[in-house]
DNA sequence: CTTGACATTGACGCTGGCGTCAAGGCTTAC
DNA sequence: GTAAGCCTTGACGCCAGCGTCAATGTCAAG
């Protein structure tokens, strides 16, 4: 298939496509005319590549799932380097969720001194 | 004092200063020479803003803590704008928050499905 | 033959908050 | 006079993940 019919089977716009490409994460075959050619391995690797983006991973993040897929297994997951970056992915998040949880106590302490009875706690400090 | 000097009490560059200004945060006199002159008050401005940055607002969010100090406040939060500001941000850390825990259960369900007994638990998930 | 829907590459724009370099002017100290 | 250390404005670079435009090629339908 083409590239405008990747584009919509996956959900995504063709200049997307065309980064990823340009980033290595996928590589398309040439008709005879230079248009791109997919199959539906390329269709898996893109939903993959889109399923990680809609839980926070960076196309860097999506890199070793898909080369996982490409080496042929079945799912993006079955390789260490993906699980090794499940792990990383896990432990930023939860990272990051601290941050949150901190930067909102801090601001939470302020509204409440700008204007007592203004906050509502949410459970966020002890 | 000129804006070295500011910079090193702010604990923040003279670049950051320069773009401040430039964004209309903060407005300084000239020297005859043309060096940028700044007093004392200058100085609470651009703390009230790296405080406010430490725990995530943007330079626009501190707009109105700052606009609220100039007109005489004694505190960058005595102004509605200002509390305003705070709920909204209060909002969009508990947005972010929420949508965090979410993704994290998923990247976790995910992990657990690669690599059983990978996963620890964290208490996001009942 | 022409229209229209597809495709190509290349390059600039966007967001935020600056870092960094260029090219020069002011002031003080030696 | 000259070196050092401050200051000025202007402009490009950076990060990610594309959007958007330009100029042009390809191909089937009418």
């Amino acid at each position: 298939m083409r590239i405008g019919e990747l584009a919509r089977r996956a959900g995504v716009s063709t200049r997307a496509l065309r980064y990823y490409e340009q980033q290595g994460l996928i590589q398309a075959r040439r008709s005879a005319n230079g248009y791109r050619d997919y199959d539906e391995t390329d269709l898996r690797l893109v939903v993959e590549i889109r399923s990680l983006m809609a839980v926070g991973f960076t196309l860097e993040d999506a890199r070793p799932f898909v080369e996982c897929l490409r080496s042929g297994q079945p799912s993006g997951h079955a390789c260490a380097d993906s699980v090794a970056v499940y792990r990383r992915k896990l432990a930023e998040i939860d990272a990051e969720i601290r941050s949150l949880i901190a930067r909102r106590s801090e601001v939470a302490a302020q509204l409440a001194l700008a204007c007592p009875g203004c906050v509502l706690p949410k459970g966020g400090e002890p």
